[in-house]
RNA sequence: GGGCUAGUAGCUCAGUUGGUUAGAGCGCGCGCUUGAUAAGCGUGAGGUCGGAAGUUCAAGUCUUCCCUGGCCCA
């Protein structure tokens, strides 16, 4: 620079770009700013009302249970749900969202509980409906907790006016859905085993016990052969059990298919011994030798060999036959017999164990009811009425001696011992369980064909991903009747009156409609807290009904939210206005043995269909390897803590980029990608923006007047604007993030904006090439904000705030997606540039080995002679390969290359040379021309920007 | 133990009906740029496609077994 005479400074005759969306995202303070001025905004209101009339998309929310806060598969649930309505909405329909809550249950039940416990108090004491106000406010604590946590995610949806299984209408509701069961005949009652605390005198769930070891009487008894093989004649099969207790309530024997038996005949017994010589006993092979150990049997000769097979349809005689006791004790094989201990044979007492219970049921064995609520054998029970199985304080009543003396009279006890073992006991009282057969109510698969229907509208649901299909069918298919039946209090009842004389339920539509009624106004409480009368009215007297105080189970609550929320006149708030069946459910993917499953059977046995169209799920979530999150491993993820580091945004961005089909994995390194990731496409943002600063509609330019680089671009808006459309029906937007972000990486940044970045900063404003640039980027930033705005909801939205003109809706998620002229797809072109960025390939792969040998250091310092076939030379027809190489000249030959010139495998027919450009270097534009000097006016400019600069 | 499902570069993902030296982006190393600068461009190194056996002229892609995960059951 010479000191006589100032350089004008031509740095601010360059358009830079300019703008204020800023380069970092410093998200964790700007969402929660941008979703207050949503809420102040009522953005979610305005989108109801600007999308009435459209075409509906109901995604149903499947109810979080209101305890705890969000862990990181709520977070993955409710943001890809999110995406989903959102995309939904940005397609042009009207994708009104109702989030909801699972209230009732157990686990609130517990804490309430645990709080008794710590105050030293006793639950029993406390009256119920105080109790379940209790419930009601633990739940009401959570659900306003996790709504926060919701939204923070940046969630849509309509949290003034969630859905809640506890509020009165839904009670009220799901007390009618228990009605029409009872009133179409698909509700009995029946019985089935469960854990029950003698001290406590209840039903405990699995949760409510613990593991202890205990010390239990183990006998081994005689099941005569009644009806069988010859060869079996005169001969008993011998059985263990731990529970000598249960043997009054056998009624089976069940063997295993694959495993060896042998019949042998005791030829010699040892001291204390209870079989005799000549007793003929059948036991599997691989426990003879210890069984004749412990039953003092000192010799013994086969007389049977045979498998389990061999042994079906064997009757056997009870060994108190004779004494009340005279049914026929068939076999069975059932898988889960072993040969790990006692003797191959398990007794059945189908009212005392889960396995004996479902082998009852498929084989139509009745279940007998022998031990009452206190642990005493009932009345009815032949020879042991009255016994006791444990004492009201947990120990050892006098049954299992009785039960053990009376097989020792009569010839049937083989040997008895004692074990030690892992046994369940109450969480509570510390004392042993017993499985006791009691009375519960079912919905019967059967009954009006529910399974049979159930399968039927599986078939017509559109399942993503499709394996889901399969696994919903096969577990229908087999399931057993659904045990609706809980005996808890918070929960709603299964309010039913059942005759004391029939022992039948009464069915009557004004009784159910009363109940229903009181429901609504005060809550399920009202079951508890009313005089029977109120139900009744004046057609019963009360004295001749039992009313039933079970609760629902809470899969019967969620399992009838579609009553409730997509449907008129049921429905419990009026604001949310959707119309089931929906057209999605979506969940985990452990959902298919929880709400997709209850609902398709509450629905269909109600209302004869599915409750939805479709149905997704999502895999799990995973840490780095691929493991479970666990507390002890420490490798949970918490949503809270990435959006207090990262944002929602990255989260959101997590959700898309994972193919949640299957399981997904998250942790730091994870993390830390998705936020590079992120970078790139808010950096797009960011130029794109600064780019068209100053932007003015009068600058547009029309498709046909632009150069084929913009045109390819607009091309390429056509693609993905199809894919958007794609994988926003599919719900499948994890291929999309690759797209969207190569897109922005490898078309745009690496390769549009490099080119163009010289017209755009240097071109007078009216240029053609200028303008058909700002075009371009206009229609970019049109679609990218789009696009994103279902993902990036929030950075999307600052960037439409930040655009540099003002019409256009107020909020990005106002939009819908933008409608893609038809003649901007051109794939001719497409391919021709495919080709084209074949050749640059070559010209720049040339420029960096110039650069490795120094020869230059910026790519304008070229002036590469590229070497092309005819071919390759008509396809630059037109065209400047210098402008696309960012070079500052470039010749083009037809000649034969040079040994030494550049090329690359894949690309034939294309070499270059690298040559220094001539010229001085532009002190506005960088290109070095030979004309730079020429014009007095601008010594140090080239032709081009002087008339830039004169223009301005 | 059963049903369903997965295992491709450090990470997220592509790999059509089996067919040339298995791809992309990111990250990493190196270089360039310093007018997207806590940015941008280029380039390089990374994979015995979970393992083994088999079918085939040919297997990441088909079959069987095994290993390691995940969900739901027992």
């Amino acid at each position: 620079m010479s000191a006589d005479k100032p350089t004008p400074d031509y740095k601010n005759t360059v358009f830079l770009p300019k703008t204020d969306f800023p380069m970092r995202g410093d998200l964790p303070k700007k969402e929660p700013a941008i979703l207050a001025n949503w809420e102040t905004g009522n953005l979610y209101g305005r989108m109801r009302r600007e999308s009435k009339g459209r075409q509906p998309f109901v995604l149903h929310d499947g109810p979080p249970y209101a305890n705890g806060n969000i862990h990181i598969g709520h977070a993955l649930n409710k943001i890809l749900k999110d995406v989903i309505n959102r995309s939904q909405q940005m397609l042009g329909k009207d994708a009104h969202y109702v989030p909801g809550w699972d209230c009732h249950g157990l686990p609130i039940e517990w804490m309430i509980e645990e709080q008794y416990r710590k105050a030293g108090k006793n639950k029993d004491e406390v009256e119920i409906n105080e109790f379940r106000r209790q419930c009601r406010e633990f739940a009401e604590k959570w659900i306003d907790v996790q709504r926060e946590e919701f939204k923070r995610l940046g969630v849509a949806g309509d949290w003034d006016h969630p859905y809640l299984t506890m509020s009165f209408a839904a009670e009220a509701q799901i007390v009618r859905e228990i009605g029409k069961f009872l009133m179409n005949g698909g509700l009995y009652r029946g019985s089935k085993p469960v854990m029950w605390s003698v001290v406590e005198k209840t039903a405990l769930a699995e949760a409510e016990v613990e593991y202890h070891d205990h010390v239990s009487n183990t006998i081994w008894v005689k099941f005569p052969v009644a009806e069988g093989p010859a060869a079996l004649q005169g001969a008993a099969i011998v059985i263990w059990t731990t529970t000598p207790w249960t043997i009054p309530g056998n009624r089976a024997i069940a063997f295993g298919n694959e495993i060896d038996y042998v019949g042998i005949e005791v030829t010699a017994v040892g001291e204390g011994a209870h079989v005799q010589a000549g007793d003929r006993l059948v036991v599997a092979r691989a426990l003879l030798e210890s069984f004749a150990a412990t039953a003092a049997i000192s010799a013994h000769k086969e007389f049977w060999s045979g498998k389990g097979a061999d042994l079906a349809g064997i009757v056997a005689r009870h060994p108190f036959h004779g004494s009340g006791y005279d049914f026929r004790v068939t076999a069975h094989a059932g898988e889960f017999v072993s040969t790990e201990a006692g003797t191959g044979f398990v007794h059945i007492a189908p009212g005392h164990g889960a396995d004996d219970y479902e082998l009852g049921l498929a084989n139509g064995i009745e279940v007998p009811q022998t031990v009452g609520p206190d642990g005493v054998y009932y009345d009815h029970v032949p020879l042991f009425a009255g016994k006791s199985v444990l004492t009201p304080y947990g120990k050892k009543g006098n049954a299992d001696a009785a039960v053990t003396d009376a097989l020792k009279e009569r010839g049937m006890l083989v040997a008895e011992g004692k074990v030690t073992h892992s046994y369940p006991h109450s969480w509570r009282s510390k004392a042993p369980v017993i499985f006791r057969n009691t009375p519960q109510w079912f919905i019967s698969m059967e009954k009006n064909g529910l399974r049979k229907t159930a399968l039927a509208e599986i078939e017509k649901t559109r399942f993503v991903p499709e394996s889901g299909k399969t696994r919903l069918y096969s577990m229908i298919e087999n399931r057993p009747d659904w045990c609706i039946s809980r005996q808890r209090a918070w929960g709603v009842p299964i309010a039913v009156f059942v005759n004391k004389k029939t022992q039948e339920p009464l069915r009557d539509q004004k009784v159910i409609d009363r109940i229903a009624e009181a429901f609504m106004a005060e809550g399920a409480d009202a079951w508890y807290s009313s005089h029977p009368s109120r139900f009744l009215g004046n057609d019963y007297s009360p004295e001749d009904f039992e009313q039933v105080k079970d609760v629902v189970d809470v899969w019967f609550d969620s399992g009838s939210t579609h009553a409730f929320v997509l449907e008129d006149g049921t429905r419990a708030d009026p604001t949310w206005d959707m119309q089931g069946p929906a057209d999605l459910y979506l969940e985990g993917s452990d959902q298919h043995r929880g709400w997709f499953h209850s609902s398709l059977l509450e629905s269909v046995g109600t209302r004869g269909k599915a409750p939805y169209k479709g149905v997704l799920t999502h895999g799990f979530v995973l840490d780095e390897q691929g493991r479970k999150m666990s507390k002890s491993l420490g490798n949970v993820v918490a949503p809270q803590k990435v959006m207090e580091q990262y944002g929602a945004d990255i989260l959101r961005l997590w959700v898309t980029a994972s193919d949640y089909s299957d399981d997904l994995r998250i942790g730091n390194e994870i993390i830390k990608f998705m936020a590079d990731h992120y970078r790139r496409l808010r950096n797009t943002f960011r130029y794109v923006l600064g780019a068209l600063d100053g932007w003015q509609e009068s600058e547009r330019l029309a498709a046909k007047e632009m150069p084929e680089l913009d045109r390819w671009v607009l091309h390429r808006l056509a693609e993905l604007d199809r894919k958007v459309r794609q994988t926003a029906e599919n719900y499948d937007f994890h291929s999309l993030f690759t797209e969207l972000h190569n897109f922005c990486a490898v078309d745009l940044s690496a390769f549009y904006f490099d080119i163009r970045k010289d017209a755009l900063y240097c071109d007078r404003p009216d240029s053609i090439r200028r303008r058909a640039t700002r075009t371009v980027l206009y229609e970019v930033f049109n679609c990218l904000t789009a696009w994103l705005a279902p993902i990036l909801c929030f950075t999307a939205e600052e960037a439409w705030r930040a655009r540099p003109w003002t019409d256009g809706e107020e909020s990005v998620h106002l939009r819908i997606i933008p409608a893609i002229p038809a003649d901007w797809y051109d794939a001719a072109l497409a391919d021709k540039w495919l080709e084209l960025r074949d050749i640059r390939r070559v010209v720049t792969g040339a420029l960096e080995k110039a650069r490795a040998e120094k020869k230059i250091g910026a790519s304008l310092q070229a002036h590469p002679v590229v070497y092309l076939t005819p071919e390759r030379q008509a396809q630059l027809a037109g065209l400047d390969l210098g402008e696309i190489a960012i070079t500052s000249d470039i010749t083009l030959s037809g000649a034969a290359a040079p040994a030494d010139a550049f090329t690359l495998p894949d690309v034939a027919g294309v070499a270059a040379m690298i040559n220094l450009a001539e010229g001085e270097k532009c002190e506005r534009c960088w290109q070095i021309l030979p004309e730079v000097g020429k014009d007095e006016r601008h010594p140090t400019l080239c032709g081009r920007c002087t008339d830039a600069v004169e223009a301005a």
